[in-house]
RNA sequence: GGUCGCGUAGCUCAGGGGAUAGAGCAACGGCCUUCUAAGCCGUCGGUCGAAGGUUCGAAUCCUUCCGCGAUCACCA
């Protein structure tokens, strides 16, 4: 129980006796106490000056005098205005640290047995690589999953392939036209990138074939439709589609090329799933439900034999659900895979990380499953995040400014290097440890910038700028934690819980770092309600300030006494354990030295 | 045009009913024979897009307007 609800319970006590009166829950608000006052807790007492009929200050003085009689909890109180500051005794902090310090993850908590959580994301084509959006898309998905299962759910992590379509088409006839024969193998190309290149070169000459036939007279639109290279690729996938064999054999090459090359690009992030499913085995899912809304005469049926579903009720408007020829659509798809998974998890939630650009999609999608009467419709969560842009505008893969994910983690790792070296962080920048830490620090940096942004919010990237080593970033964080672990290891002491007592009392400085811990278990909570890394980062980043700060004005091995120098070892492991945890989070790892 | 989202320091972002709005970067000035300077301290920098409203109290909630973006396909 946080000392909140401790508060709570009893603030509720001392007004009714004070005042005759109980207040309302919700007109209790507490809040950290501003470091220029006194104190731990501030209560708000505006609030309660309907049921006190005084002015703020003796409304305060009298809750006050209450509640420090009734509560060994609280060691003092003072009052600035409608502001009543508590401050808890130091017993209650050093008991927190008794029963915490040493107990590792201590603010996770054990996997429930119970209803999961499901969460797709990446959910790459399969046609081209994997670049700055697709990063922003698998760290955000990687960290939810994590804080979700921290908070004590079950995680089932999926990622849907979309290995099937025109696109594939594309990349397949070029490589058929152009490629020569060419492998990852006889290349040296990552797989992902060779199929990526087939892809532009489709497009370029796609693009010419284009330009001729608009100098020949014809529309911009005929010349699309008509180039033959276009024509060529919707025969490929007519055969894909009927189970031409020597199609879907290359198909299955090429992709199996492409897969390759993602796994290396996740495994480089630290990104996994439990469960990989792919389009090809799914995208005639959902044509059933339709139907059986059809019959119930939910969805309707236009002349031309599309089906429909009218959601002007709901203020949108009429969604296709199959085309006039009888094939599905991706709304068809995604009704046919949500239900299947439904049926299969009966999960609490599902999460799919997708951009916000298809917000309006998954709106639709919770409606449409409403209506055809799904109960779980409710349980759909569409966690929107905004696009990643560039100084020059967005990107656009057929513009060619794109930033590539594994091209973006070697210039990362580089400049790790080179910042290494310019510090001489290490002797010997080849050794495995070198390379291990250059990695460590790299990494952090990206998914720190990229995760300590709202996800909501689009984010701006700018190559030279963005990925900073100092300030606000992983880095720093990591930097703070190796610091600890020297400490701790220079001291030759092994912190244990017997440095814990009360004899020296606690420094401002102290407390403040013990009150940032004591709130882990609270952020990591509400993070995981709001679906948002971002505040388990910004909380990282305060704990790892706070403690930088606390090192320059807190002696601890140049401390005489060794029983407070003991003392501050506990504190200082503590930190870094917490630190560690949050940015585990995060799916940061830290380096012992750096 | 309809719907949704965003607008906070020169830049990138926190804060989402409470006290004097915070960080980092950039700029300037200090601190390395003292626990790691990828650090710490200080200075500079704000009509929280605008106007109304609700409230004891609004950057935060409501309304309108302005600006930016997304979306409204028999694409996925």
């Amino acid at each position: 129980m946080t000392i909140e609800n401790i508060l709570k319970k009893h603030l509720i006590d001392v007004i009714d006796e004070l005042y005759g009166q109980k207040p309302d829950k919700a007109q209790i608000s507490f809040q950290k106490t501003r470091k220029e006052f006194e104190g731990d807790l501030t209560l708000v007492v505006f609030p309660f000056l309907k049921l006190s009929r005084k002015n703020p200050q003796s409304t305060a003085e009298e809750i006050g005098a209450s509640l420090i009689q009734k509560l060994a909890l609280i060691s003092d109180y003072n009052v600035i205005k409608g502001f009543l500051n508590l401050s808890i005794s130091n017993d209650f902090w050093f008991g927190f640290l008794r029963d915490n310090a040493f107990s590792k993850d201590f603010a996770y908590k054990t996997v429930e047995e119970g209803k999961p959580i499901l969460i797709e994301f990446s959910s790459p084509n399969t046609n081209k690589p994997l670049h700055l959006g697709h990063i922003r898309n698998n760290l955000l998905g990687d960290s939810v999953s994590r804080i979700l299962e921290a908070a004590g759910n079950q995680v089932v992590k999926l990622n849907l392939v979309n290995d099937r379509g025109i696109h594939i088409c594309k990349s397949m006839l070029a490589w058929l036209r152009w490629g020569d024969g060419e492998t990852p193998k006889s290349s040296g190309m990552k797989g992902d990138h060779l199929i990526g290149k087939y892809y532009v070169l489709f497009d370029q000459h796609y693009k010419e074939e284009i330009a001729g036939l608009v100098q020949d007279g014809r529309s911009e639109e005929e010349a699309k439709n008509e180039a033959p290279l276009m024509l060529e690729a919707r025969e490929m996938l007519r055969k894909w589609e009927q189970g031409d064999e020597e199609v879907r054999e290359l198909w299955s090459k090429l992709n199996s090329w492409t897969y390759a090359g993602f796994d290396e690009t996740y495994t480089r992030m630290g990104v996994s799933f439990h469960l990989t499913q792919y389009e090809s085995q799914t995208y005639l899912h959902g044509k059933s439900i339709v139907q059986q809304g059809l019959e119930k005469g939910i969805l309707f049926r236009k002349e031309d034999g599309s089906v429909w579903a009218d959601l002007s009720k709901e203020g949108l408007d009429e969604k296709l659900l199959l085309r006039s020829d009888g094939t599905s659509v991706y709304m068809t798809q995604d009704l046919g895979t949500a239900a299947e998974r439904y049926a299969k998890y009966q999960p609490e939630k599902m999460i799919y990380v997708v951009g916000n650009e298809q917000n309006y999609h998954f709106d639709v999608l919770r409606i449409v499953l409403a209506k055809l009467g799904y109960s779980w419709a409710s349980c759909i969560n569409h966690l929107s995040y905004g696009m990643v842009e560039l100084p020059d505008g967005k990107m656009k893969s057929r513009e060619g400014n794109v930033v590539d994910a594994d091209d973006l983690m070697n210039e990362m790792y580089k400049t790790a290097r080179q910042k290494g070296e310019e510090l001489g962080k290490v002797k010997d920048s080849n050794s495995n440890e070198a390379k291990e830490l250059y990695q460590k620090v790299s990494m952090a940096a990206l998914k720190y910038f990229m995760l300590k942004v709202d996800p909501k919010k689009k984010m701006l990237f700018i190559p030279e700028e963005s990925i900073d080593f100092n300030g606000n970033t992983g880095p720093f964080i990591q930097y703070t934690y190796a610091r600890i672990q020297s400490l701790v290891q220079k001291s030759g002491i092994k912190p244990d819980s017997s440095a814990i007592n009360d004899k020296y009392g606690i420094l401002p400085k102290e407390k403040e770092i013990i009150k940032l811990i004591y709130t882990f278990p609270e952020v990591l909570d509400s993070a995981a309600a709001a679906l948002s890394p971002a505040l388990i980062a910004n909380y990282a980043y305060e704990l790892a300030k706070g403690f930088n700060q606390f090192y320059q004005e807190v002696p601890v091995l140049k401390e005489e006494d060794v029983d407070i120098r003991h003392f501050r070892l506990v504190l200082a492991a503590f930190t870094a354990e917490t630190i560690r945890s949050a940015m585990a989070l995060l799916g940061i790892e830290m380096p012992e030295r750096m």
